[in-house]
This record gives C-alpha cells, sequence and structure tokens, in this order.
DNA sequence: AGCACGCCGACT
DNA sequence: GTCGGCGTGCTC
C-alpha cells in the first residue's frame, strides 16, 4: 500500500480545477500549523477525517499525517501543493471530537497541536519515514572509473556488509555530523542511491483457526454424512468429534488447540480439509488481555457512601437536564471507601451504554484497584499501561474507538479516541504526577479531564482525601459541587499521630531514628504487625562536603551535588544521571578529611539494619523499583508479611491498602517544609496525611510518629489533630495574600541555552518587553534552583495572570510572539523557550 | 523534527 | 584551499 518514493522523483500532479479534493493534514511535528495536500477525487472515496494519510513534508521526508479537514475548494496559498500519496486507514483513528481536544490542549498549554498529536497517538499509528542509503548495482563497475575518497571507501565498504544504512548508523560509520555533502558526491557519481520508505510497524496477531466448509456451514444436517466419510478412520472422526464439541464453546476454534485436545496430528486435520468437510485460514486476534477470572459482587454500601452516591446521582441528574454538569469534588478521608461509590457511578454509566475513564496518578503503583474494578467489570476494564507494547496500543486504541468499556490509565489516556464518554474519575486528584513536565504539551491530567468531561458532556468526579487546594477553592465558590465523606469505613478509627522533636542523637544510637520511634518500631513488631517508614530523599546522603574548605561534589553538567549510593558505591547526579566514583580528596585543598551530609532512604534502612539486625527490612524507592516487577513483588511480599519493615520515598504514600500495618514513620517532616517553593506546605501536608492513612485498617488504631527538628511548624499541629479546615483556612490565606494559585494563574517560562551568556541575553530582552506589562505580576528573570542542566543554563520567569481566562488566551499568543522575537535576535535561535501554564 | 544553505575556523 | 561544525530558515 506504500510504496518506495525516491526522493529524486518530482511529485506527480493533476491541477486540473475540479478533480482535486484539498484535505488538511496535522503532522505529528512541533509545527504551528496544519499543511493542505491535494488528492484527485479517484481517492475521494476514501479520504474522511481522522484517517492517516501518506504525505511528503520538507525536501525528502515521508509522514503519516491526519486529516483534519477536507475542502473542494482550493485555500488561498499561491504554493504548489504536494499530493496524497496514499490513504493508510480503512477506518479513520479519531473522532472529531479529539481534534476538538488536541486544539483547546494546545492552545491553552502554549503548544502546537502537532506536539499534542504525537503526545496523543501510540507509537504504531505515527508513522515517518526513514531515510536508507543503499549500494547501486552497478558499483564495482563506476568505482573503477574514479578512485574513492577514504570516507567514500569506509561508506562503501560499510554498505557492501549491510546492504542498506540508515544516516545515523552513517554519522556513526565516518564519526562526524555532516554527511549528506558525502552522500549527495556519490550519489551523483551514481553510486549510490537514497530511498525513503514509510512502513506500518503495526501487525495484527493472527493464529490458524478451523472451521467447517461452507457446505456444512449452510446445512447442519449433513454433519452425519460427514461422520459415514470419516468412519473408516477413527483419528479423523475423533478430530471431528473434538472439533464439534470445542465448535460449541468457543466463538471460534483454533488449530492449535484443537490438535492439543483431540491428541491429533496436523495430517489428519489436513485430511478432513482434502474431505471437504473442516477449513483452515488465518484469523486476526485481539491482545488486549483481558480479566478471565470469576466476577465478584462487592459489597453493601455503607450508610455513609449510600448519602455520597445520593447526593452525586441527585447532582448528575438535576444538571443533565438543564445546564452543564459541574464538576463533583468527592472529598473522602482514607478509608473512606471512595472507590466504593466509583464502581456504583461507573456501574450506572455503563448500563447507560457510556464509556467510563477512570484516571490515576500513576497507573504502575496501583494493581490492587485494578485487580478489584476487574472483578467486579471483569474484560470490560480496559488498563492502559505504561508497560503496554506498541500492538497492544494500537489494539487498545481501536477498541476504544468502536466504543469499547471502561479505561483505566495514567494521563494520557484523556486522549484516546472516545465517543460515547460519560463519566470521568479522576483519583487522587491532588496528585501532582498528574501534570506532565517533560516534553511538551505539558498538560495537567486533572484540568485536560476536566475540559473533556466539559467538551463531551459527561460527568466528572475528583477524588481525594486531601484535596488540591485549587479543588477545594473551587468547591467552597460553587465552581464544583462538593460531595464530603468524613469518617473511616467500618469501625476503622483515624491512627494517633505524636510529634517527636528532633534532638542532637547520641553517638551510640541511630543518627535519625528518634528512641522513641525506635521504641515504637520494637513494639510494633513484637505485636506481629508492620511498619512503613517514609523518607521523602533517595540514596544513602545527598551530597560530600570536604570538612576542611567546605567543598560539595558537583555534578559536571548540571548546578547539583551529588548524592552517594551505598549499594552502587558512586555519586550519583538524580537529574542526569551522571555517576563517578567516590572523591578520595578534596579537588580544591587536597583534603582527605570528606564527609557525607544529609541522609535518604538507603541510610535509613542502614541505620536499621545495624540497630535490628533481626528485622526483615525492605526499601522502595526509584533505586529499588526500577526492574520489570520489582514493583508488584515488593507489594506483595509486604502484603504477605514477608517484609517488616518497608522504608521508602513518596511511593509508599499512594493509594496502597494493607491491613498490618501498626506504624508509620516519618523521618523528617522538615525536608518536606523546607521546599524552596510555594506549595510546599500543600505538598508536605498532602503527603504526610496520606502516608498516615496507610497505618492502621478495621477496628484497630494505628500509629504515626512524625519526626521533626521544628516541631511548632501549624501544619504539623493540623495533622496530628486531624484538623484539615485549619490548614485550607491557613494556606488559601497566604495564598490570597501571595496572588499564587487559585488567586491567580501561573505561567513559567524557562529559557534554555548552553551558553550563559545567549540565555541571560534573552532574558534581558524577554524582561523589557514583559515588565511594561505586567509589572509586579512578573516574578524574575532569576536561575532557577537548580541553574544548570545536562549542560543547559536555565533562566525562569513568573507571570501571574488573573483569573479571566478570556484575557489570557490573548496573553499567551502574545507572549509567544515575544518568544518569536526574542529568538529572532542575532545568536539566539539556538534559544529554547519553555512555556509551562499552570506549573506545579 | 530534519534538511539544506551559508558562514567561519582549523586542518591538509 | 576544503572540510566539517554551527546557526538560520523552511517545510503545504
Amino acid at each position: 500500500m506504500m510504496g518506495i518514493y525516491l526522493c529524486s522523483m518530482p511529485f506527480k500532479l493533476h491541477p486540473e480545477p475540479g478533480e482535486l479534493i484539498y484535505a488538511e493534514v496535522l503532522l505529528p511535528l512541533p509545527l504551528r500549523s496544519t499543511y493542505t495536500y491535494a488528492a484527485p477525487t479517484s481517492l475521494a472515496a476514501q479520504l474522511a477525517f481522522g484517517k492517516r494519510v501518506e504525505v511528503p513534508f520538507g525536501k525528502k521526508k515521508l509522514y503519516a499525517g491526519l486529516i483534519v479537514g477536507l475542502s473542494e475548494q482550493r485555500p488561498a496559498t499561491e504554493a504548489p501543493l504536494k499530493p496524497i500519496l496514499s490513504v493508510i486507514d480503512e477506518q479513520p483513528v479519531i473522532h472529531p471530537a479529539q481534534w476538538a481536544f488536541w486544539q483547546w490542549l494546545a492552545e491553552y498549554y502554549m503548544c502546537t497541536p502537532g506536539e499534542v498529536m504525537h503526545a496523543a497517538l501510540p507509537a504504531h499509528l505515527k508513522l515517518s519515514s526513514e531515510t536508507r542509503v543503499v549500494l547501486n548495482k552497478e558499483f564495482s563497475q563506476l568505482e573503477a572509473e574514479a578512485p574513492l575518497s577514504d570516507k567514500e571507501y569506509l561508506l562503501a565498504e560499510a554498505l557492501d556488509m549491510q546492504s542498506a544504512l540508515r544516516i545515523q548508523d552513517i554519522q556513526a560509520i565516518l564519526r562526524q555530523q555532516t554527511v549528506y555533502p558525502l552522500i549527495h558526491r556519490m550519489m551523483q557519481r551514481g553510486l549510490v542511491r537514497v530511498e525513503e520508505e514509510l512502513k506500518d510497524p503495526y501487525k495484527p496477531r493472527q493464529v490458524q483457526v478451523v472451521r467447517l466448509q461452507q457446505a456444512y456451514k449452510e446445512q447442519p444436517e449433513l454433519l452425519a454424512k460427514a461422520f459415514e466419510h470419516t468412519a473408516k478412520s477413527e483419528r479423523q472422526t475423533q478430530l471431528l468429534l473434538a472439533f464439534l464439541d470445542l465448535f460449541k464453546k468457543r466463538p471460534y476454534v483454533r488449530q492449535s488447540e484443537l490438535l492439543k485436545r483431540a491428541n491429533s496430528s496436523h495430517a489428519v486435520l489436513k485430511a478432513l480439509c482434502k474431505k471437504g468437510i473442516l477449513e483452515t485460514y488465518r484469523r486476526n486476534i485481539s491482545r488486549i488481555q483481558t480479566y478471565e477470572g470469576e466476577q465478584e459482587a462487592e459489597i453493601e454500601l455503607s450508610a455513609q457512601q449510600k448519602k455520597a452516591l445520593q447526593s452525586i446521582n441527585q447532582l448528575l441528574s438535576f444538571s443533565s437536564s438543564k445546564k452543564k454538569t459541574k464538576p463533583i469534588l468527592l472529598y473522602g478521608v482514607t478509608g473512606s471507601g471512595k472507590t466504593r461509590v466509583y464502581i456504583e457511578l461507573m456501574r450506572q454509566a455503563l448500563a447507560q451504554g457510556q464509556q467510563v475513564l477512570y484516571l490515576l496518578p500513576e497507573i504502575a503503583l496501583t494493581t490492587q484497584i485494578v485487580q478489584r474494578l476487574q472483578k467486579v467489570f471483569g474484560s470490560q476494564v480496559l488498563v492502559y499501561h505504561s508497560r503496554l507494547n506498541n500492538n497492544q496500543r494500537v489494539e487498545l486504541w481501536q477498541s476504544v474507538y468502536q466504543g469499547k468499556g471502561i479505561v483505566l490509565g495514567a494521563r494520557s489516556a484523556l486522549f484516546l479516541p472516545f465517543s460515547r464518554l460519560g463519566l470521568i474519575i479522576v483519583d487522587e486528584e491532588h496528585e501532582q504526577a498528574y501534570k506532565q513536565q517533560d516534553p511538551a504539551p505539558r498538560y495537567h491530567g486533572r484540568d485536560a479531564a476536566i475540559y473533556l468531561a466539559h467538551q463531551q458532556k459527561a460527568a466528572i468526579i475528583l477524588g481525594s482525601a486531601t484535596p488540591s487546594l485549587e479543588s477545594l477553592h473551587h468547591a467552597r465558590q460553587g465552581k464544583y459541587a462538593l460531595v464530603e465523606m468524613k469518617e473511616r469505613h467500618g469501625a476503622a478509627v483515624l491512627p494517633q499521630i505524636e510529634l517527636v522533636p528532633m534532638r542532637e542523637q547520641s553517638s551510640k544510637g541511630p543518627a535519625h531514628l528518634s528512641k522513641e520511634l525506635t521504641e515504637a518500631i520494637r513494639q510494633t513488631i513484637e505485636q506481629g504487625e508492620q511498619v512503613i517508614l517514609f523518607q521523602n530523599r533517595r540514596g544513602y546522603a545527598p551530597a560530600m562536603r570536604c570538612e576542611t574548605c567546605g567543598w560539595v561534589q558537583h555534578c559536571i553538567q548540571c548546578d547539583l551535588s551529588l548524592t552517594y549510593h551505598k549499594y552502587r558505591n558512586e555519586m550519583q547526579c538524580h537529574y542526569c544521571g551522571y555517576h563517578t566514583k567516590l572523591p578520595t580528596h578534596c579537588p580544591d585543598c587536597g583534603g582527605v578529611e570528606l564527609r557525607l551530609q544529609g541522609f535518604g532512604t538507603e541510610k535509613i534502612e542502614d541505620e536499621l539494619k545495624i540497630y535490628f539486625p533481626e528485622l526483615r527490612t525492605q526499601r522502595m524507592d526509584y533505586d529499588t523499583v526500577r526492574g520489570k516487577n520489582s514493583y508488584a513483588r515488593i507489594l506483595g511480599e509486604f502484603d504477605e508479611g514477608q517484609i517488616e519493615v518497608l522504608v521508602g520515598t513518596q511511593m509508599v504514600t499512594k493509594g496502597l491498602d494493607f491491613e498490618n500495618v501498626g506504624l508509620v514513620g516519618i523521618i523528617s517532616a522538615d525536608q518536606l517544609l523546607h521546599f524552596p517553593d510555594f506549595r510546599a506546605t500543600e505538598r508536605a501536608y498532602q503527603l504526610m496525611v496520606q502516608v498516615a492513612g496507610r497505618a492502621g485498617r478495621k477496628e484497630k488504631q494505628g500509629k504515626v510518629l512524625i519526626q521533626a527538628i521544628n516541631t511548632s511548624h501549624p501544619v504539623l499541629r493540623e495533622i496530628r489533630e486531624n484538623d484539615p479546615a485549619s490548614f485550607y483556612q491557613r494556606e488559601l490565606a497566604e495564598r490570597r495574600d501571595f496572588s499564587y494559585p487559585p488567586f491567580s494563574r501561573l505561567i513559567r517560562i524557562t529559557l534554555r541555552h548552553r551558553k550563559a551568556e545567549r540565555v541571560n541575553r534573552a532574558a534581558q530582552l524577554f524582561a523589557e518587553r514583559l515588565q511594561p506589562v505586567f509589572k509586579d505580576r512578573l516574578a524574575g528573570p532569576a536561575v532557577p534552583h537548580v541553574g544548570r542542566v545536562r549542560g543547559f543554563y536555565l533562566i525562569q520567569m513568573l507571570i501571574k495572570l488573573p483569573l479571566q481566562a478570556r484575557q489570557n488566551a490573548k496573553i499567551k499568543s502574545w507572549l509567544i510572539q515575544v518568544g518569536d522575537f526574542v529568538r529572532k535576535q542575532q545568536g539566539l535561535s539556538g534559544l529554547h523557550i519553555i512555556y509551562d501554564v499552570d506549573p506545579v
């Protein structure tokens, strides 16, 4: 279907008016606009919105672009149009609704629609051609005419062995960036040629399937005759019986299963085919793994859950008849059983033939919820994992396009091609992991979900035990509806929380575990219960310092101290991954008294092992869950009681329910509270409340110990006394005073360049233009906390925008114009400008 | 993103 | 001189 396209071949156009159809094509590249292509009317029947088409773009490349508009009128552009080379899809891959959503996202988050497309489509639906250099057949003859240069010879030799090379292979072989001049010279002499090919990497999975031949399918009564045919062969009779048995139970009969069941061979099957009874063919089958196990009924709703469900239903039915549905904030303490309420809502949506999207901050981390939903909804649950392979992603995409089921996923599941979306649930809506950080689109999964729900007229529930200040504020302002669940489910009681002031530790005992905590660990273990210790920093120690002159070892390409990791015995950069051996002496003063500063999870685990040698401990952080199934394995072992103490970072705070956790220890509340960021207090509050919620279930009261040097921070009192109202009131007042969200909207502009001088100049130009407009609503330009990352210098500006959205759209497009202007200046074209709307 | 063109420094 | 790196502009 997709041919080879030689770059030297001119495009064949049919420029007769009225004979062409014009298509607006979106490409998965960071381009501001769509591009118009022409197609002969002969292709008209195949062209449709949302289908992918093969188009040339630029000098030679081919891409699979998406049709987002069709017209019979030639557009106003004078430029000659290139043709659509082929139509890739039989069915569209997106509905118009997705395109509308992408456009909103691009505008709101200040990126291009192509970047959204790139993020939205699974890899195997985004095709771009690969340039391959091939040796010509007449090569040896031509070579004789003129000798080759060293590099030409090198390339020719490599091509002789490999038959085709990609540009990056050639760059590696020649050890240089610029390879096109060489290739062009060789092309002109006819030694090599260049091919561009767009190939579809998606392959449906096929199996060999057995069925009855046409005559028997139409007249099953003939089957008796068939047995007469096989009467002479017992094995054939058996095989046919086995087939008929399977045929009753299965939608289709696989050859492999049939042969195994009948304990028969391929030769016997072949004989039956020859007799005109059976036949085999290849059939596409799905790769999506659905739950096959038993379905179980959920337990009855509690009184509180019933009430919450009622309130939600009232809100939904009230608004469906009138205006649009407000988002509903379900504010329920840990253990109140929000999931049980979600399940009822999902059931209702499914009964109405609607699709459901259940968003989680990080899908890999929540097997418990997946299993629970699968037990209720069985094979209707589709899980959009990070572990799915590319073919599976395409198939899941197709199922959703066809209107299937319930999708569970992280934020990228928002892009799936829903057509009948009736309900979105954003679980743990306060989680920062909902915000995409690095490549554009830098979108917030929760906020984008709210827009999507609005657009598709779906209901949306935001759930949390510790709502974000934004959501709670909106609920109070009446922008969202609020439904509360204040009690823990069943007989469960809130944990008892104590603050432990950290003083200088005695040199004999552990350095970071207080007497109170050590004692509590001992008691908890003696009672046969488990412990979770939370330390929000991985590694052993976050810095190595010279005691003589104060030098601290830094990363060679980032402005960051290196963290010591004991298990690999090396110093690591947590920004870029750079690692190096431990220094033996200070490079500044030559001093040999180097000491580690601070502490992370590794060190806490170390201390535990020293002071509780008999204890079964396990660390859970980025370093220990890197392996494929490590996360599930650790949680499984903890659940089964093989691990007594779990030491971990944020990971241990995330929605995990264990029955037997008697104690939660927060090693250093100070580290959480002293973050240089206006959200530090909120984040600290949420993390501590969430991790505290892991302690105690059922009727047993759990215990939480919070260690802190400064125990007088108001947040610590609020957590201890379980006083969320005070926390939210105090924190909202502070945000209002400094005009931070939710009382303003932020845009953070980051400038990035390899040279400090250029990024400084760019910042100055930027600020000159922004300052008069925003005045005190502009913070910066300033060097951020980590001012150099991976060898790039960074400068940031923060703009506080008022809440009125209409104005802000204009401001955003103006900011992009300013950015374009700055980059047009001499020497600044290589400047990266990163717009981050609603940064977290 | 990926490619071509043009300018400029560091080599034969 | 030429080669290759780097900055700049354009892609229907």
